[in-house]
DNA sequence: GCGGTATATACTTATGCGGTTATATTGGAT
DNA sequence: ATCCAATATAACCGCATAAGTATATACCGC
């Protein structure tokens, strides 16, 4: 059942993190790992896991693969994304990720335009 | 994070079925065996994790030992609770689950009462 | 080409967990 | 006290998977 897969998806720490990042716009792997503070390779098999299952798509930028929630995600999908909304207020570790998700957008302004262009592009 | 325990509790396809029966109201472990199925050990062995967990708790009445859901889930626990609610419609599972849950109810009138009497003994 | 950065894969190890079988516990009936 | 039904626990096996280390691949700039 892919139900199932979701709940598996979401059921570990990092996982969890990266697609609470993700539904704030595509992220280049790097940049996840920074956020997380995760070994590379424990950012890149936790990503690979979630593309596996349709969680996730990546792209690649040049020399940055750039991740994102699917456009259209299943509805099983879009119910846990509402859920993790609300779950923002009352967990800490989201509200962390996301100030330093900031300040690396702030920081970086050259992601904005890869995204805009990915977006373009897929139209 | 207790997120992620209940997503644990709910990534598996027995005790999701489990759960999602309880939400219909508080049952007994040869009743949930018979509508999953399952063999006697692993209900009762998926119920003792839900129970360890503070997703389901369970009180003797006589021989049988009947399992519910709290009465004041935490909030994550609910939401939970709601989304399977909606995936009722689009998972069969489910609804077959449910249409055994209301043929054994019908047969047996003694599980109302059992019910009825520890609930109001709660208050 | 070479070197560096970004990312993925292979391999190993340790752990948790699901399934199975066997046994223990609890309560009711006789 | 004995037997049975309902349920739980223990002991085992096998598998998926998380973490760590090392290596490979892909792209870029020179």
């Amino acid at each position: 059942m892919d139900l199932i897969a979701i709940y598996k998806c979401l059921c570990d720490q990092t996982r969890l993190r990266l697609v609470h990042l993700l539904t704030q716009g595509p992220l280049c792997v790097c940049h996840l790992q920074s956020i997380l503070g995760a070994p590379q390779v424990a950012v890149s098999k936790h990503l690979a896991y979630l593309r596996e299952r349709g969680v996730v798509e990546s792209q690649r930028h040049e020399q940055w693969m750039i991740y994102r929630l699917p456009n259209k995600p299943q509805p099983e999908l879009e119910m846990q994304l509402r859920c993790l909304q609300d779950c923002v207020q009352t967990h800490l570790v989201f509200r962390e990720d996301l100030k330093k998700l900031k300040k690396i957008r702030s920081d970086c302004d050259w992601l904005e335009d890869v995204v805009a262009t990915q977006r373009t592009a897929r139209k």
